[in-house]
RNA sequence: CGGGGUGUAGCGCAGUCUGGUAGCGCAUCUGCUUUGGGAGCAGAGGGUCGCAGGUUCGAAUCCUGCCGCCCCGACCA
């Protein structure tokens, strides 16, 4: 891709209705752009780093044993009728009729519909468990969106939905999602801790909310500082084995948030030393719910004895979109957005300094094409502008590498790369700044 | 939904109190100079002042109603 042909509007200053950080940097990157409260327009870049995020959780719900659908926005209100849940969601369910004065609704959830649609086909134990996901579009109508994508109404995402024989079953399949959210964070290049969230009137220890550690994050969060460092269980555990050992390792270290939290237990718990007082923000929730929607839906399966018996289910969110304003509160500085490798726009930008001259322009094209069949995702900075504005626009939108291409460094030999996050420097020949971006 | 604010060019703002027909910076366009961290000079274009009524010779400015958006609170991925 070349800038002078790309669509990336950046803005100088920040648009006055956006005051957190993320939201003021993905106005200014030229990621996104408020159509009305709460929603937004992706353009080009906001879009290509959503879509990076929503196949990084992809391949980790894939690979810890789920699979996807694809769900409708739009569901039957009659559905919502079955599960008892259509009159008591609220002004935040988003109503329509269609021409026929059929109710229907803008799904904030999809537990019915998938319920509905599991209900129809599987009839018994020999076909669990089963895990559906879907990454969807989703419309809360909050009475007060704010935080740009952190708190939008209409927002991206991925809801997965387990169904087991019984309890012992579901906590099997609430590990594996459990510790898959963990490497998804891990490859998004955030620290999260999972937390015991209320389980409301189910009641059990199967609920938790996974919160990334941003200093601008809106909660408090306490934990013991070695569940910090522990980190993700990685992809190569074995996801048909027994997975609680894994779970209860990072569940017995206490965790909480504020809403949650017990300053005796936690003193008691951690040794002083080890007591870590942290903001964040929330960017998954899972829980088991048992017969909840089974029950009142009758999504029953027969058991080996015979016997029907509702489904024991589970719910797994992760906010996608949201994810991105959290990856932005937890990775930028003063000139802008500092993106992990895995979700950067652009895995590097040449930068030529002198588009027009041939000689520059040749070595700039060269390290492009070599960055691009490296399967970098470079994009090649070709704009008409003057080297401070390209410089500060790239730091903006956050670009990992700068590969830069000028007359003094081609005169000799040699370009200059620079790293976003670190703002090292280091002038090579082509070829070594190549294979430092690529190692 | 309670409380508070705000709406003037793509973005950031002044002008409103005290009515006289709209301005500044950035961005955009043209030309020249410049070229390693958001350049300089000269010129140009762009606004039914959120919408609808009303008062007035005259309304961005005063009055009424509506709408949008933002902030604080209560609720959530």
């Amino acid at each position: 891709m070349r800038l002078s042909r790309y669509f990336m509007p950046t803005l100088r200053e920040a648009p006055s209705d956006a005051q957190i950080v993320s939201h003021q940097l993905m106005l200014r990157a030229g990621m996104i752009r408020q159509e009305a409260a709460g929603i937004y327009a992706w353009l080009p870049l906001g879009l290509k780093v959503l879509k990076k995020v929503e196949q990084i959780v992809r391949e980790e719900m894939n690979r810890a044993g789920a699979i996807e659908i694809l769900m409708p926005t739009l569901q039957l209100a009659d559905l919502w009728r079955e599960s008892g849940r259509y009159d008591d969601y609220g002004e935040e369910m988003l109503r329509i009729k269609d021409r026929h004065e059929r109710d229907l609704l803008y799904g904030p959830t999809a537990e019915e519909v998938v319920t509905e649609i599991f209900r129809a086909y599987v009839k018994s134990y020999k076909d669990l468990p089963k895990n559906l996901y879907n990454i969807q579009w989703k419309f809360r109508d909050e009475r007060r969106p704010r935080f740009g994508v952190m708190r939008g109404r209409e927002f991206l995402m991925k809801d997965a939905y387990s169904f087991d024989v019984d309890e012992a079953a579901a906590r099997r399949s609430y590990n594996r999602m459990f510790l898959a959210y963990l490497n998804v964070y891990a490859r998004l290049g955030l620290k999260a801790i999972p937390v015991r969230a209320d389980t409301g009137p189910i009641g059990g220890d199967l609920s938790h909310e996974f919160i990334i550690l941003a200093e601008t994050g809106e909660s408090e969060v306490f934990a013991h500082r070695d569940l910090v460092e522990m980190g993700a269980p990685g992809a190569d555990i074995d996801w048909n084995g027994d997975l609680q050992p894994l779970v209860e390792q990072r569940t017995s270290l206490y965790a909480a948030s504020d809403e949650m939290h017990n300053q005796a237990r936690f003193e008691a718990e951690a040794p002083e030393d080890k007591r870590m007082n942290a903001r964040g923000i929330e960017v998954g929730h899972i829980f088991y719910f048992g017969e909840k929607y089974s029950k009142p839906m009758k999504a029953l399966v027969a058991g080996s004895d015979g016997v029907e018996r509702p489904v024991h289910m589970g719910s797994y969110g992760v906010g996608v979109s949201r994810l991105l304003g959290g990856i932005i509160e937890a990775s930028h500085d003063d000139a802008g957005i500092i993106w992990p490798d895995s979700v950067a726009p652009f895995g590097a930008a040449v930068v030529n300094l002198r588009p027009g001259e041939a000689s520059i322009d040749a070595v700039a094209e060269q390290a492009y094409q070599a960055l691009l069949g490296a399967g970098k995702d470079p994009v090649l900075d070709d704009r008409d502008d003057r080297p401070g504005a390209k410089f500060a626009s790239l730091d903006l939108v956050g670009i990992p590498w700068q590969l830069i291409v000028g007359p003094k460094g081609v005169a000799e030999g040699v370009v200059e790369i620079k790293r976003r996050a670190t703002g090292e420097r280091q002038t090579l020949p082509l070829e070594a700044a190549i294979k430092a971006i690529c190692a």
